[in-house]
DNA sequence: TCATTAAATTGTT
DNA sequence: AACAATTTAATGA
């Protein structure tokens, strides 16, 4: 009893909620653990639990024709994702992968749907998420054939660590350069020159399987 | 715990 | 795309 009001306490969208909308979330609010490597969820599957990452973190992604994988987004703690299927009772369409032991919130569908009918306040977290998620995919489309790879890749990294949606991310993240790359939709060799080149700029410092980033906003912009 | 080996990831051509 | 170098993870004594 004590940990669901933990859990709610530490989800961003419980901040602004109402007494009776707290007691509420506390109930359908669970929590569960994934080992490192682990499948959350495989893309087909129902999954009837809107999802917060409370640590570790979560890729997004699909499996193309050839078997490579396809790294949509990655979720950093203090992000929640998976509305989108619970709203629409539909199977998951991507695959969801913890790259680290994560430790997940998961509100359930019947407590996800109260909230929805009965909260302005979490209807206000939706939005504002659905919001900039929708802002980043607008310019992924704009910057795609604007920008020089070296460019896309900084503003790529600088997505996992979006303050909107992943508001708890630290300054670091554990990817490798072949999923960046499939990411920012260049090859392998550029997104290590890529990273070469910002951490000769002093914007991140690359290590093996990870990238600590220093200026998440510089990256944001880059190219501007 | 340490040494050996396998696997994954990076760096270069 | 292929290769070599490097780092991590796994294994077993």
């Amino acid at each position: 009893m004590n940990t669901r009001s933990d859990l709610v306490r530490a989800a961003i969208w419980a901040a602004e909620l109402v007494g009776d909308e707290i007691e509420r979330a506390s109930r359908g609010i669970s929590e569960k653990t994934f080992a490192k490597g682990s499948y959350v969820c495989h893309r087909g599957d129902r999954l009837d639990y809107w999802t917060g990452v409370v640590t570790g973190l979560v890729k997004i992604s699909a499996i193309s024709r050839d078997g490579k994988a396809m790294t949509f987004a990655g979720v950093g703690p203090g992000g929640w994702f998976g509305e989108g299927s619970v709203l629409k009772d539909e199977p998951r369409k991507y695959d969801l992968v913890a790259i680290r032991d994560t430790r997940l919130a998961m509100l359930n569908k019947a407590t996800f749907f109260w909230l929805y009918e009965n909260s302005a306040a979490f209807n206000r977290f939706l939005v504002r998420q659905l919001n900039e998620r929708l802002g980043q995919f607008i310019a992924t489309t704009e910057y795609d054939r604007i920008l020089d790879p070296k460019a896309r890749v900084a503003r790529n990294l600088s997505w996992f660590f979006n303050p909107v949606l992943y508001p708890d991310m630290r300054d670091h993240i554990e990817i490798t350069q072949d999923e960046l790359a499939l990411l920012a939709g260049v090859s392998r060799q550029v997104v290590n020159r890529s990273l070469r080149a910002l951490e000769e700029e002093g914007l991140l410092r690359v290590e093996h399987g990870r990238i600590n980033v220093f200026g998440v906003e510089r990256l944001a912009n880059y190219g501007a």
